[in-house]
RNA sequence: GGGGAGGUUCCCGAGUGGUCAAAGGGGGCAGACUGUAAAUCUGUUGGCUACGCCUUCGAAGGUUCAAAUCCUUCUCUCCCCA
């Protein structure tokens, strides 16, 4: 199967130009996708371009992955973002640094091998290319007609547009077709890849490209990816979901992949990892016969997690799930040694209570002493409702004590609010 | 500039003197069910020292025993005409 056979099979194609199927099949393509060095992480949302890199090199074919920290600068008139700042270079150079040891868990930057993937920045071309130089050389090629077609520059024309568009944003797409024209030089990189949104401005790409460079040059987008229920995918209420551990634990991690819906999870694993058509028909099939057992979500928060972090770490994370989701008991709770407890507990937020304050009701612990409810009232209403437990067992009276013979390890309360939101407090000596 | 409509709790939206912490829906949260799911059903959705009290209906004043409701001024939004 070739490589974009399989792509499509993955449904990881939305738009590919013609040709670019024939390249990719008789020789070694060199192909990039541009990354924002907004921040010194990466989350899930930028996995498809890695995993998109990484099946080309897997392919035998060279990746390259463009840190925009000169685009990054500006943002895309398509959308969503505003504008973005100027991030210092210091803070630019740690930022690609940060994401290079990311991206190395995907790509293999360091052996000989002739496609051995590389990581620029277009920070380095544009830093010192002046304004003049830039409409003299690369500006006068293109025609303002050219780049109004665009539909991310036309939404922004429109009558029903409400905030207009700066010359800067308008100028995006030539910065970043001047990028895949810079790489068609120096590295004869001859195809970009990115989020449909990003078809125009790949293609102005190729169209200087053909016409400065007198070039052929390709371009091939993936699909946006989608929730089944419509929501917006690798958002969760706290925010993105990171890759880096610091940001997201990577118990979280694995509850984000654990808990993704029957209808994505498919979708998912062809995307998100590098198990073949066999296995996953496997899984598929697993999954029809026996849905509640979740084959699927399992194998898939396994496959990354493990990419992302280690086994050991993904072994963590089953195990706090088992503690958390399982049928935990105060009894095996109390049983759990501190190390592996702490850890568990490690993402969950920390409440520090002094031995003096715990002469009390629970209701009064809960709402004041720490933030576990925002008032007494909703304290009460939930553990009304039967939503409140502690050390695993039900709270049923909001008037009850908490005695030394409750704390875990001599130290911890766990707090349950629902089922799936915990709370530790922390007895500290006073 | 002239005329009209209107601002209600997280959102939409009822309420036009006491029975209003304010209908109904949405959303949120929780319970049951379950697969840590979906769907469904149920409860809950201002605060407190809690059979009572306090703060809330654009803002400030006023009338009244009593105001989200009546009056005055201000303010913002929308629509129509010029």
């Amino acid at each position: 199967m070739s490589l974009v056979d399989e792509l499509r099979w993955r449904g990881m194609i939305h738009d590919i130009m013609p040709g670019t199927e024939e390249l990719l099949e008789k020789e070694q393509v060199t192909a990039y996708v541009g990354i924002d060095p907004t921040a010194d992480s990466l989350h899930i949302g930028h996995l498809v371009g890695v995993m998109m890199l990484k099946r080309l090199q897997h392919a035998g074919h060279r990746p390259i992955a463009l840190v925009g920290g000169a685009t990054g600068m500006i943002g895309d008139p398509s959308g969503k973002s505003q504008e973005r700042n100027l991030l210092d270079e210091t803070t630019l150079r740690q930022n690609q640094e940060s994401l290079k040891k990311q991206i190395s868990k995907f790509l293999d930057f360091e052996t000989g091998a002739p496609n051995r993937a590389l990581m620029v920045n277009n920070y380095d071309w544009m830093k010192d290319y002046t304004f003049l130089a830039f409409i003299r050389d690369i500006g006068k090629h293109i025609t303002v007609n050219y780049m109004m077609a665009k539909d991310s520059v036309k939404k922004r024309l429109g009558a029903d547009s409400k905030s207009g568009m700066s010359f800067t944003e308008f100028t995006y797409q030539l910065v970043q077709g001047y990028d895949f024209q810079v790489l068609y030089r120096e590295h004869h990189c001859k195809l970009q890849m990115g989020g449909s949104d990003q078809w125009g401005n790949i293609v102005t790409g190729t169209e200087l490209i053909r016409r400065i460079e007198k070039g052929e040059a390709y371009a091939l987008t993936w699909p946006l990816i989608t929730k089944s229920d419509g929501g917006k995918f690798g958002k969760t209420e706290e925010g993105n979901v990171w890759l880096d551990p610091e940001r997201t634990s990577p118990y979280k991690f694995y509850q984000f992949w654990l808990n993704v819906s029957d209808e994505d999870a498919e979708k998912y694993l062809k995307i998100f990892t590098m198990l073949g058509r066999e296995a996953i028909q496997q899984l598929v099939s697993e999954h029809t016969e026996a849905p509640h057992k979740r084959v699927m979500q399992k194998k898939l928060a396994e496959e990354i997690t493990v990419l992302i972090h280690s086994r050991e770490e993904y072994d963590m994370a089953v195990e706090a799930s088992d503690i958390l989701f399982g049928r935990g008991t105060r009894e095996s709770l109390k049983k759990i040694r501190e190390e592996l407890f702490l850890s568990v507990f490690e993402g969950v937020p920390q409440y520090e209570v002094p031995t003096s304050r715990m002469d009390k009701d629970v209701l009064e612990l809960l709402a004041v002493d720490t933030g576990v409810f925002a008032s007494k009232g909703e304290a009460r209403r939930m553990i009304a409702g039967g939503g409140v437990s502690i050390n695993k067992q039900k709270l049923s009276d909001p008037g009850q004590r908490i005695t030394e013979k409750d704390f875990i390890n001599n130290r911890y309360l766990l707090v349950q609010k629902g089922k799936k939101n915990y709370y530790l407090i922390r007895v500290r000596e006073s």
